[in-house]
DNA sequence: ATTGTAATTAGAATAATTCTTGATATTGGC
DNA sequence: GCCAATATCAAGAATTATTCTAATTACAAT
């Protein structure tokens, strides 16, 4: 395979495979996006953004690409409420504060030691597999 | 109005006004539906156990009616992924627990004295309106 | 009763996503 | 390198949940 041509924008080096998924040039030009601009794009964004490097991309395989991308655990779709869902490839365990004045989408950190039983009544025997939490607001001056 | 028929499973009486939202029929049934049996049952869900007692009621109007409980806080909307939004009479503050083996939801109080802020690093000046907290998992005999 | 407003209905329209099918690309064996 | 097997991609059709539109109906207040 030819060496990566130089790029007006800094272009971070994506392997061949990650987690066992092959990164064709499509896969790795979308997790680019994402991990370039970590904004959570829509699969429609991504889509916009991909099409200067890769013109005849389709929205189909963003979301297939997005999709398998997923599925090796690689990025992580999330969703709000019924929107369109979004992707981020920030793989800690992080929950979403959701600015609705501006619509901006910021990573939520746990603090450190927490446990989500501690806070939480789970019924007995529950054994969670995966966590999701949403928060909506503002931001006011401090 | 004639009084209500005795019926096979118990009826609540609900008020004729509930948070300034005229209480009509159709919400009066669906409302019922989703005090009786709190399995956050989805719209077309509810639709379908509503014709029992609206035989000409629409799908359109069972969106409007639970649409318009929810502005009016009488009701929650929750959503799972990209699952059809469900619905659920319980106004206290709680997350959900997604039993992915049964597909049964169950509702999580929080442990009583907790604050969200003990355990997210929440972004200086947010001021939370909303909370969606949502456990996908298993339960397993303790 | 009449009139105005809100609610309901039926079906069309929309939006996001998935599916289908055929074309392309890539890999591994020879 | 060449070919077969497999994986990926593209284009557009199909699907699904939901919303919208327009027309009808119910209700409330005069």
């Amino acid at each position: 395979m030819v060496s990566k041509a130089p790029d007006s924008h800094p272009a971070p080096e994506i392997p061949d495979e990650i987690a066992g998924l092959r990164m064709t040039r499509q896969r790795q030009e979308i997790y680019r996006i994402l991990i370039e601009q970590r904004d959570h794009p829509t699969a429609n964004e991504v889509f916009m953004r991909a099409k200067d490097h890769l013109p005849n991309l389709s929205l189909a395989t963003v979301y297939n690409c997005l999709e398998a991308l997923v599925q090796h655990g690689i990025i992580r779709q999330v969703n709000f409420e019924r929107e369109s869902s979004r992707y981020c490839p920030n793989l800690r365990e992080h929950g979403h504060f959701h600015d609705a004045a501006t619509g901006v989408i910021h990573d939520i950190d746990f603090k450190p030691g927490v446990n989500l039983t501690d806070v939480l009544n789970l019924p007995p025997g529950a054994v969670i597999q995966d966590v999701e939490i949403t928060l909506r607001g503002k931001l006011v001056a401090p």
